[in-house]
Order: structure tokens, then C-alpha cells, then sequence
DNA sequence: GCAAAAGATGAACACCTATTCAGGTCGTCT
DNA sequence: AGACGACCTGAATAGGTGTTCATCTTTTGC
């Protein structure tokens, strides 16, 4: 005899999955990595603390995919609006400003996949989460830089560094905390993104043309 | 009977409390935070587990000391190096320089006590340790911007900034890894130190000046 | 409808390291 | 020297959470 799965089994399986992917994802956005623990998680997924362990082989995988996720979903927002942009620096622009909004906008879930501390190893997402990321970053600054309108650099490290710089003023432990009002949040983005551009060396006046038009778009964004 | 602690037991007292002290922070330079386990601290500075209770009240609070011990040595280089610096702008060069010197040149301690995860919390005297290093870059900031050479901006976010922007791209996980060779290391540290002073308005062509001028004394110390 | 297999359950287990504390040693005062 | 207090020791304890597994429930194939 040879059982076999209906495709009402496959498809509940793959929303148990969802389901426990979500209420960690959910967990994770509002107490931090800590509070993603396999009890509460299956408890929010609706199903018993074992259960977890039939879709995640350790807490760990759990947690990479979780990060695995967001970075996808964070990537495709960036592409989306730097390619939306009418030329490299603008696209650039328009991906750092991605890039601070979206941290912003959660800001939880975000120090949770960056850099808060967690009981087991995830170095390895997170290495791929960053890479991927700043990848994408170093892609469009290396466009610039092409296109003249940067000066030659070593577009990796840039990329790497311009990433520290959001992360650690955005939600680092000195980042502002009065940033629930909806203009200073733009303002942050706006004075970030400035710093940012000028780092590789878009000249001050002509960064802060491209940060206005950059957060324009991202204006809904922000209060999302 | 009154007992009274001879000058003798005083400095005993005082020895071992800083013996425990350094040996928390050779194990940290050589495997992390996660090697600063009581007992292997305990065994390192030739005491019992149990002593190290007699001078930290809790393994959080010999981690808090650590952290504000390489975080005064830290400040102390970063002063001295921007006070022998002929004027503000060198002198900003010079306290970048000097973080990424020393962070290069203890980038497990360093990674330990920025951001590696820690099991207990120690959250409090990482945010002075940032607080105190970016306070003082907020400072040179602000000096430059005072004399003129840089255009007026939120000084504390771009200190904030500057920071992560070193710390990620020198010691986080996407930082380049053949760093051992010291030509590489040089350079890593004038590309980043380029990217900060360019960052806060420093014109290109003026801060590839302040930069070579700042890594010619901090030559000695990437080799060290 | 029934046997066999897959899936789900959740209480019990395992593990790891910070912390404690009863007992021993050393230093101080008369 | 003797007695008392301070200090040190290190094995035992504690506590919290990830993981397992015997048992129960649901689904499949005939």
C-alpha cells in the first residue's frame, strides 16, 4: 500500500508552515528575536510546541528562513524602487531611502534580523541577509560610478559601510527614539540618505536634490 | 576587635580584581564574548569560580566592566590622536583613523563588545560605550562645522552614522577577511576613513588629503 | 468500515552554565 | 599564640528553554 498526500493535505501542510513562519515573524516584530521562542510561536500558529519541529528540524532553521524571508521581501522593495528611478543615481538614492524606511518602519524586527543577540547560530542568514543586501547596494553605486557620475571606488566595501551607517543610526541603541512622529521619521530618512550619498561621493548640493526627490515616492511609505 | 585590611591585602584585593578584569578581556580578544564564560575566566586568572563573585556581583556586571574598561582606552586614544592634529578637520580625520585602527587591530574584542551576542544583558554599558565614542566624533563633527569646513548638519546622527559605517564594514560580517596582509589593512582603513569625511561634506579631493595625512602617524599602530 | 501510515500532541527530558554555600585557609588583632 | 573575622574554594544547585518521543488523532487505500 502506498499512501499518498491529497492535495487538501499538501496544501494544509504548506499553510501550517506559513502559519508558523508568520506567528514567528510576527513575534519577532513586536518583542525582538527574544521573543521568538518555540512555545509562544506554536501557540500563536495554532499548534502544539512539537508541531514546530515537523516543519523546522531546530529553532535555528526557523530563524534562518525567518530572515531569509524578510531579506527577500526587502531586496524586491529595493529593486522595485531603484529601478522605478530615472537614472543611477536616483536608483541609488532611491535604494538607500528604501533601504532607512523599511528599517524604520519596523524597527523591531529589523534589530532582530540584523544584530540582536540570539541563543542560537544564525550567523549564517545573517551573513546571507546582509550580503544579499548589500550586494544589491554595491550594484547600483558600481552603475554610478560607470555612468561618471562617482568617482571610482571599492564599491563592496562601500556598500558594506553604507549599510552600518543605517542600521546603526536608524535602530542602533543611539538611534533617536522620537521617531513616532511622522516628520522626524522624514527627516532621519532625508538626513541619512544625505549622508549616505555624499560618502561615495555625490557632491552635497546635488545629494540633497536627490534625496528630495527620492523620498518623495517613499513619503506613503513612511507612514505605512 | 576592629579588623582592618593591611596595604598589603588592599593591593592583593585590588590584583586579583583586575587579574579576573584581564583575563575576561583575553578571552574575549581570543574567542569572543561567548568565551567569557565564568570558569574558563576564573581558571585564566588562577582563582576559583566562586572568587569571581567576591569582586562582580554577576557575570553582567564583569562583562559592564569590560566594555567601559576598552571603551575608556578607546576614547583616550581617539582624544589624543585628534588633539595632536593641527586643526579641526585633521583632527576628525584623525579620531576616524583611530577607531579604525584600533578596532582593526582587536576585531574579535571589538566585535565583542559592539555588538557580538551576549547571554546576559549588557545592553546599558554598550549604549554609554557608543554614547562616549560618538559623543566625541559628534564633537570634531561640530568643531569642523564651527570653523567653517563642513556644512552645518545633525552632528550626533552623523557621528551616530559614521560609527556604524566603521564598525560594519571593518569588523561586521560582511568585512572583508584577508585583512591580515597590513597593505590591505592601510588601505581599508583610508577607503573607510575616505568614505567618512566624505560623508559629513568634506569635498573629495580635500579629504584624500586629510585622510593620507592621518594615516601616516597611525601607520605604527596598524602594524602593532 | 477497517487496518496501516502519517501527522499532531505536550509533558518529560536534557543540557548548559551562572550562581550559591558549607567548609577550609589565610590574615589580623590582642 | 590564639581566636576571630575575612577570604577563597569548587562541587552542587538552579533555572530556563530547545528538543524528544510515547501516545493519540486524522487521513489513506482497499
Amino acid at each position: 500500500m502506498v499512501y499518498r498526500r491529497t492535495h487538501q493535505v499538501v496544501k494544509r501542510l504548506a499553510a501550517r508552515r506559513s502559519a508558523i513562519l508568520a506567528a514567528a515573524r510576527e513575534a519577532a516584530a513586536d518583542g525582538g528575536m527574544a521573543a521568538v521562542q518555540i512555545a509562544p510561536v506554536a501557540v500563536r500558529a495554532h499548534v502544539a510546541a512539537g508541531t514546530v519541529y515537523r516543519y523546522f528540524p531546530s529553532k535555528a532553521d526557523l530563524i534562518s528562513e525567518l530572515i531569509a524571508e524578510v531579506s527577500r521581501d526587502e531586496l524586491a522593495a529595493i529593486r522595485r524602487a531603484a529601478d522605478a528611478a530615472p537614472g543611477p543615481s536616483s536608483a541609488l538614492a532611491a535604494a538607500v531611502t528604501t533601504v532607512a524606511v523599511h528599517v524604520l518602519s519596523q524597527r523591531k524586527l529589523a534589530w532582530g534580523i540584523l544584530a540582536e543577540p540570539v541563543d542560537v547560530d544564525v550567523t549564517a542568514s545573517r551573513l546571507a541577509s546582509r550580503r544579499e543586501i548589500a550586494g544589491e547596494l554595491a550594484a547600483r553605486i558600481d552603475a554610478a560610478v560607470r555612468a561618471g557620475h562617482l568617482p571610482a571606488q571599492d564599491t563592496a566595501l562601500a556598500a558594506t559601510a553604507l549599510l552600518g551607517a543605517l542600521h546603526e543610526s536608524l535602530v542602533g541603541p543611539l538611534a533617536p527614539d522620537n521617531l513616532d512622529d511622522p516628520a522626524k521619521l522624514r527627516d532621519a530618512v532625508q538626513t541619512v540618505t544625505l549622508l549616505a550619498l555624499r560618502a561615495v561621493g555625490v557632491m552635497d548640493a546635488r545629494a540633497r536634490g536627490l534625496v528630495v526627490q527620492a523620498t518623495t515616492p517613499a513619503k506613503a511609505l513612511v507612514g505605512a
